[in-house]
RNA sequence: GCGCCCGUAGCUCAGUUGGAUAGAGCAUCGGAUUUCUAAUCCGAUGGUCGCAGGUUCGAGUCCUGCCGGGCGCGCCA
């Protein structure tokens, strides 16, 4: 069972109970003095003995991780439970506790209790110079600072700060990128996770109502001096933002209420489409390629998944969009179906060919058609979209030259035929063009981790 | 109140440093299968690029104002 049911479950029955409270919008949200107290507890400042609690939030979390681990397999995904670092979740506030010094040339500073139902104590905040802010494009009305809380009056830890220690990790290696740490706890948290990734450039890809806080993080992290290498560059910090997933209603979508759609469902949704169509085609005797029960699966099964891959992917990240089912799981017009399909028509003519003895590499590609003439103009532009889509993280770029591709080779397809070519010589430059579409076609949609079938 | 983002065809969206008659999918209508996979192809219909100014030889794109929508703004993540 995933753990946001046992959130769920918990939020509901603490529903009507005292621990409701109001927010600072004027909502009322539950459990806030409740999800305080466990964050403190979390990170060892709550006192007490929390056996049992720190057990039911391990489950929770072994619960969240086989979920997520799941899906990942499924997805193709190459992530595991190495790759969590939860221990970050420890970084400890009381790293700067030692005043503004490890944190020079920020300012660390108290903030003032601002909401009435904090427990005693003072938070503390960094605080970027004006110069630094402004190096950072953030303008503040009247110049009062931005600050960028990262530790509770409780004494817990925040976003914030976790966020502050990651960055410090990802940037810092023992020998590529080592970082001078004013404050001994900082070094102790970066030694005991190995040093550090040493990484050249960390690419957050955190949605857009997250800016705010990224545009204090990183101005943070490069005035802080983390982030510069000994040959003189920095690492190279960007929010890759993206917009959000609405409702028919327009509204946000959002992950925490619960009301969202369920990846694990929509997968499903997929694949069950994606079999009844080919079901259908299997069911027509000029149409039929004549799968059995298995492949049918396993066809559905990647079909599926790339549909809703590439939905998403052939989006402009950073508008907001409206989520249907509909175009979601579409499998006719700009959809990864279409790609697939034209790359399965190239490998069926390769099996053909080979049959026939007509296959072959390399020789000269001629250019008589105007669809053949097209259709290499295309394959030429390949490398420069593949680096405009790496320098700017735009995938959307990526399928819509992909698909522009696969339309010029479809033209190609109905109009030049390959195997019952004029003439020998033609014959084996179309196969050559076939080629080069269908390594472009696969190296394209692998980019966006979706994998090609030969057959479909 | 302050800040960020958005407004393009009936619907959903592209439009990558400003460049030629603003594109695609879906939907609608009409065609194409004795030939390598019809999950395909060809064609048609459809837009005052929110509104008003400005800069420019040239603006969907840049600037200003307005209208409409979304998101964010000191101890949630």
């Amino acid at each position: 069972m995933p753990a946001y049911r046992y959130v769920n479950a918990i939020e509901s029955a603490a529903n009507g109970t005292d621990v409701v409270v109001k927010s600072s919008s004027g909502s009322t949200t539950p459990l806030s003095e409740l999800s305080r107290y466990v964050a403190a507890m979390l990170q060892g400042k709550a006192g007490g003995d929390n056996t049992q609690e720190l057990e039911a939030w391990r489950r929770a979390k072994e619960a969240t991780l086989r979920e997520c681990n799941e899906l990942y397999r499924r997805l193709g995904v190459l992530l595991n439970d190495d790759d969590v670092r939860g221990e970050l979740l420890r970084a400890d506030a009381s790293a700067c506790n030692r005043g503004s010094s490890g944190f020079a040339p920020i300012q660390v500073r108290s903030v003032r209790r601002h909401h009435g139902h904090l427990s005693s104590g003072q938070g503390r905040a960094l605080y970027l110079s004006r110069k630094a802010r402004r190096h950072a494009g953030i303008q503040r009305a009247q110049g009062d600072p931005l600050p960028m809380i990262i530790q509770k009056s409780d004494g817990a830890s925040l976003y914030a700060t976790t966020d502050l220690a990651a960055a410090l990790f990802r940037c810092a290696h023992p020998t590529k990128h080592p970082v001078d740490l004013k404050t001994p706890a900082l070094a102790d948290m970066l030694a005991k996770l190995g040093g550090g990734l040493g990484a050249d450039r960390v690419i957050y890809h955190v949605g857009s109502p997250q800016k705010l806080h990224f545009d204090m993080l990183f101005p943070a992290v490069h005035a802080l001096g983390w982030s510069r290498k000994p040959d003189g560059t920095r690492t190279l910090l960007e929010h890759v933002s993206f917009g959000s997933v609405l409702g028919e209603d327009r509204k946000m979508l959002r992950t925490r209420s619960g009301d969202s759609v369920k990846l694990k469902e929509l997968l499903e949704e997929a694949v069950d489409r994606a079999e009844k169509q080919l079901r259908e085609t299997e069911s027509d005797a000029d149409k039929k390629r004549g799968f059995s029960d298995g492949e049918i699966r396993q066809v559905a099964e990647t079909v599926g998944i790339a549909a809703v891959k590439y939905a998403d992917l052939c989006q402009n990240r950073n508008t907001d969009y409206v989520f249907s089912w509909d175009k979601m799981l579409a499998l006719q017009g700009n959809t990864a179906p279409y790609l697939l399909y034209a790359y399965a028509r190239i490998r069926s003519i390769h099996r053909k060919g080979a049959e026939s003895g007509s296959a072959g590499q390399g020789g000269t590609i001629m250019l008589a058609e105007p669809a053949e003439r097209d259709l290499a103009l295309a394959i030429l532009k390949f490398p420069e979209v593949i680096d405009s889509v790496a320098d700017a993280l735009m995938p959307n770029y990526l399928c819509e030259y992909l698909y522009d591709l696969a339309g010029r080779f479809m033209t190609f397809y109905e109009n030049c035929p390959v195997l019952k070519a004029p003439d020998a010589a033609i014959a084996a430059s179309r196969l050559r063009l076939c080629d080069l579409t269908a390594r472009a076609l696969k190296l394209g949609l692998g980019l966006m981790g979706i994998r090609t079938l030969e057959r479909m």
